[in-house]
RNA sequence: GGGCCAGUAACUCAGUGGUAGAGUAUCGCCCUUUUAAGGCGAGAGUCGAAGGUUCGAAUCCUUCCUGGCUCACCA
């Protein structure tokens, strides 16, 4: 291709050289003894013993010159200079070096000492090429000035850096934390049900209905069974079956996917973790959510008091559980039990509050989203929802007209819905043919009934607290990132070039 | 979906109607303790895309694409 970026040619052309000069520049294998933070670990005993050492990694900043080069090579835990000297390593090896750019990988066995400047460096006797990068890295240069690092031409465009995350995480070490830190989040998750008796288990992801949630979902089509399937949008009325079925603890890690809008606290793919108790009821569940989270936060933040956008969330147990008319008297300055239907519908038209259903749960959830969930930044359970938009959960037995339903909220986020689970089949079947109807009307987030779904309430489930909680979402909170692209390795996003 | 902003070399950016620029990176030469290495020299662009206005467009206009922020929507 004689358009060929010429950058790329030369590193091709550099290619051919090494093979010329008959080194291999991608060996099968590769040397290592140490990696590199061990260096550090140990610096003292290697320098009094001239341990010989092998290190791995890749080239992050090169210096060549003359007849002694120097560069710095990283790997997972660290990055170290290394000195290469024609005279030391021979005339054939630095010259095999001297192909070298940013971003190839590479073997080097030395011992360590201090430079004039008294950096911990590698003093090299041998030199193996691993593996060369053909394409340029973007380029990031670093000083250190009084301890601090300043860093010039940094890899900052977004849409490049969330459609290449491996460049991303390569050249903006604090996006690599991130990531780490989800990881650690999701394990103590894990432990801590597992220590609480709970056992995770897996459940499908491809449902010939889709159920338990309010969400449009993505279709996809079975060949050979020649029908639909939906990915599911929802865990619950399989981990339901499974406390139906005799398991009493159970939790998934699951991806689920909703066919709906993305912005800064939406990915059409999302992660969350169900579990379900037998026994257990909404209560329960909140005392499980304060123990699990601020366990988290105290070893993933060494504090339960975290900085969050321009707040301090205080995570300290109790969390206050206010009733969710409560808040919206408070915010909203409606007293909703007191108000007509009349009057109801007056305010939502006064606040401009556009209305799909007219039905008194949307009234309530359209007038505590605009006036409520924006205030809720430390942590929160918002308890007793109104029926209409709860289908799942149990009534409250001194007012049937709500559920025995929380969502926390921290931050000013919904991190997670849990309920006293309905175990009336009688009432659930009602519920949910109530919802068909709503989707005969139009409600396009209303489900079908799911009679398999009855037919196992059908045989009897015991009293359980269900909850959902969002991954994601707290992922955010704990690494303080204010958009959900930056907690997931890889967000969704259009293509580059996209045609209608 | 609405509003605002952005898209120029591999990266970071300048360039508001008159021959496309800088630093880094790259290439060549020099350089045996450098570290944003240095010195001298060189090459590198569909200025997001398509139309339009103009003698002349990166620049003005229209439409579109992509992204960011924000509002709305979304359990």
């Amino acid at each position: 291709m004689d358009n060929e970026n010429q950058l790329i040619h030369a590193r091709k052309e550099k290619l051919g050289r090494l093979l010329e000069m008959g080194a291999n520049p991608f060996p099968t294998k590769a040397e290592r003894t140490h990696k590199i933070r061990e260096i550090f670990d140990n610096t003292e005993s290697f320098i009094d013993n001239k341990t010989t050492l092998d290190v791995v990694g890749r080239i992050r900043s090169l210096r060549k010159m003359g007849k002694a080069s120097f560069c710095h090579i990283e790997d997972e835990t660290g990055k170290i200079q290394i000195y290469i000297k024609r005279d030391d390593i021979g005339q054939e090896k630095y010259k095999i070096f001297k192909q070298c750019d940013l971003g190839d990988f590479v073997h080097v066995k030395g011992f360590v000492f201090y430079t004039q400047t008294n950096e911990l460096s590698i003093h090299a006797e041998e030199f193996t090429f691993l593996a060369k990068a053909i394409r340029p890295l973007p380029v990031v240069k670093e000083k250190i000035e009084d301890g601090k690092k300043i860093l010039y031409d940094q890899f900052a465009d977004k849409e490049l850096r969330y459609r290449k995350r491996y460049l991303d995480l390569l050249l903006n070490p604090e996006v690599k934390e991130i990531f780490k830190t989800r990881s650690k989040i999701i394990k103590m998750m894990r432990e801590f049900l597992d220590a609480r008796g709970y056992i995770e288990v897996e459940t499908p992801i491809l449902q010939p209905l889709y159920g338990g949630a309010a969400a449009q979902p993505f279709v996809t089509q079975h060949n050979k069974l020649d029908m639909e399937l939906y990915l599911r949008i929802a865990d619950e009325l399989y981990l339901k079956r499974l406390i139906i079925g005799g398991f009493e603890k159970v939790y998934e890690v699951c991806k689920d996917f909703r066919n709906e809008g993305m912005d800064r606290t939406h990915n059409p793919e999302f992660t969350q973790i169900e579990l379900y108790e037998a026994y257990a009821d909404y209560n329960d569940i909140m005392d499980l959510v304060e123990d699990m989270l601020t366990g988290i936060a105290q070893e993933v933040c060494d504090t339960v008091k975290i900085p969050y956008d321009a707040h301090t969330i205080d995570l300290t147990k109790p969390w206050q559980r206010k009733p969710m008319l409560e808040l919206i008297k408070e915010y909203a300055g409606i007293d909703i039990e007191n108000s007509s239907m009349e009057e109801l519908l007056a305010f939502c038209k006064e606040h401009e509050i556009e209305l799909d259903v007219k039905n008194l749960g949307k009234i309530i959830d359209e007038i505590f989203k605009r006036f409520v969930e924006d205030n809720l930044i430390q942590p929160t359970f918002v308890i007793d929802y109104p029926k209409e938009i709860s289908p799942l959960a149990k009534s409250k037995p001194e007012n049937p007209q709500l559920v025995e339903r929380f969502e926390i909220f921290i931050g000013g986020l919904e991190l997670g819905n849990c309920f006293s689970e309905l175990n009336d089949p009688i009432d659930q079947r009602e519920r949910l043919e109530n919802q068909a109807k709503q989707r005969e009307l139009g409600d396009v987030e209303a489900n079908e009934v799911d009679e398999d779904f009855l037919e196992a309430m059908e045989y009897g489930m015991p009293p359980t607290g269900g909850l959902g909680l969002g991954i994601d979402r707290i992922v955010m909170l704990f690494t303080n990132s204010h958009n959900i692209k930056d907690v997931i390795l890889f967000p969704q996003m259009r293509p580059e070039s996209h045609q209608d």
